[in-house]
DNA sequence: AATTAGCACTCCCATCACACGAGTGATAAA
DNA sequence: TTTATCACTCGTGTGATGGGAGTGCTAATT
């Protein structure tokens, strides 16, 4: 994409024309800005500059007489190039923080405290997926009779991790061989990944095997699986932007937080990056999107384990302030995590 | 509750004004009913019996010259006394029993999938909470060191659900140390419930009576926690109902659907009933809930374990069909969740 | 007493006309 | 390149108008 070049009075107008939109969601015109502002200029001139932007494709307007309004194209040129960069204020972001720290070693009510801070500190509705391992590697197991001919497998993975599946045999089985073969199993799996299973399986057989493919299954599937768990706040009060005032507009955001899908599609993008994203009106890449941003990012130790974690909401939106909140708890929940998952193993 | 008497034919009217107004969510008027249904008498007379139905209060107009639509207590009487007893029929049941016994063995998925039905089954979105247990009793724990000064606790609870706990202790421990200590636990306590444990704990001291009193206080926090998890699905496809097409119409039913308070208000009046319960814009007893239904029903294993099921939607719901789907997916999840919890323990 | 026909009345809604004003675009001068 | 000026556009708000659906009432009928 080749850089446009605007004047630095023309920059400066599309950062007004944002900022005033952003704020009041009202067209703004060339002579409230010359009012407000005072750029040296008359209200002429910032009429030509504000002609200039439109044919550059960064403003247009909702009809003839009223004001400028920002493009999607807009957008993303001032948080590319014109936006300050702004982390949240101290003050919030001790008190966040303080938070995090009460709700001690639980990776749940991190992700819950997550939503809910996010959802706050922007005009969005807030979102998280349950952490994934990037490679799964087993901890220890376990085989717990529940019934005569019901047994419960639980996996400890290395992160912390629990699984848990339950196995229904054709006839009852006794505890003790259960324990035979679950610390067989232990000693020979523990530590292994995925990929070293299938060797160490080979010299199993019956129901000791069984149970141990059971559990290569498990480590695959927790591998795959990158939206188990989906975490949502503050839906009903992104919903009060006047923007979503009429039903079709309501109806696309609301599929947007809901959609599963949406999370996989977009999942591989955000981890490549390790900064904050921005996803304005889907980029020409994803569905229906009209009027909707994303800010996301992803979270987790880099290698171990990694999430999403972001924002969606309207387009006019203080992406500096947004950007800056999603950034700061992701860097907070990396920290806890690593404090977590640390460095051994 | 004075039941309220009516003549044959006026039942009939309101019965028909309500299956009119559900059906076309427009008021509808003595003319179009004498028309459509033969009930042998002029339009005339319908409007005197609709005159005498708003006066009872079943009915109103949105103003004078439009015809009646339902009041909340026009809905009411309708359930209560006019309804049709509807099964879903049976070609959907037998869709869905099998959809469920695909999803073998796993609640999470079971209640994911009840969502998803009742979603599709009824015109409202779906809800549903984890099941919690009445009485918890401990089934068995394990200690499992992660890092030098952090211990995994799991417990594994006799309904087979799991829970976890990290420990971070002051110094390191040996792996030898824990496994003596849940050894020793064991022992005593398997099988215990909350009440038993104190009791039985008191023998112990140092390092295993600390992982004892986490134990039971996981316990009695899993008895407590009615909303640990809440399952979703639906929403987008109800906003599309005409009712939502303003705002503060939309935000309040996400408000419903999203907030986890409701349901903890709501959890007791339900859990002591056992059959589907139909709550019409709040009965009078709870907050902003103007224009919306709910149709809850109690699921699990009596005395053993118990969550909510059901449905919120507009208060223009075909409550039959509601009500038939959460009764059909309720005693799914009943059968299910019975052979897994099941006769012994 | 219940039912019916007739009719005036009410009130929503769609449509049109009109004026207002914010904001533009263009032109010509500085 | 900037500025002042001015005609033009077009959304918005207001008020008038007519049609129509549906009611409520009254008086007649069964």
């Amino acid at each position: 994409m080749t850089e446009l070049q605007l004047s630095q009075r023309r920059k400066q107008v599309l950062r007004i024309v944002i900022q005033e939109y952003v704020e009041n969601a009202q067209p703004v015109g060339s002579q409230s800005i010359a009012q407000k502002y005072d750029l040296g200029v008359s209200a002429a001139t910032i009429r030509n500059d504000l002609a200039a932007l439109e044919k550059a494709g960064l403003l247009t307007h909702p009809h003839t007489s009223a004001g400028r309004i920002p493009t999607d194209g807009g957008y993303r040129y001032f948080v590319a190039n014109l936006m300050a960069h702004t982390d949240l204020p101290s003050q919030e972001r001790h008190m966040i923080r303080h938070q995090f720290h009460q709700a001690r070693q639980e990776i749940d009510q991190w992700l819950r405290l997550s939503t809910a801070v996010l959802a706050k500190a922007s005009t969005g509705a807030a979102l998280a997926t349950s952490p994934r391992s990037i490679t799964s590697r087993v901890k220890h197991l376990e085989l717990i009779g529940i019934q005569d001919t019901a047994v419960l497998l639980v996996l400890v993975l290395a992160t912390g991790t629990l699984k848990q599946q339950l196995i229904t045999l054709e006839q009852p089985i006794f505890q003790e061989e259960l324990s035979r073969a679950s610390n067989q199993l232990n000693v020979e799996i523990s530590g292994a990944t995925a990929a070293d299973l299938p060797e160490k399986l080979e010299e199993f057989t019956g129901f000791t095997r069984e149970v141990g493919e059971l559990v290569l299954k498990t480590l695959l599937q927790s591998e795959e699986q990158i939206t188990e768990r989906v975490y949502r706040h503050g839906l009903a009060e992104v919903l009060a932007e006047p923007e979503f005032a009429d039903g079709p507009q309501v109806r696309r955001i609301v599929q947007v937080f809901e959609q599963r899908t949406l999370l996989h599609e977009i999942y591989d993008d955000i981890m490549e990056l390790s900064d904050v994203q921005v996803m304005i009106a889907g980029e020409g890449r994803f569905g229906d999107m009209q009027d909707i941003s994303l800010v996301l990012s992803r979270y987790g130790v880099p290698d171990r384990v990694s999430g999403l974690l972001g924002v969606v909401g309207p387009m006019r939106m203080p992406y500096g302030r947004t950007i800056g909140a999603v950034r700061y708890v992701a860097t907070l929940l990396n920290e806890m995590m690593h404090q977590l998952y640390g460095q051994n193993h």
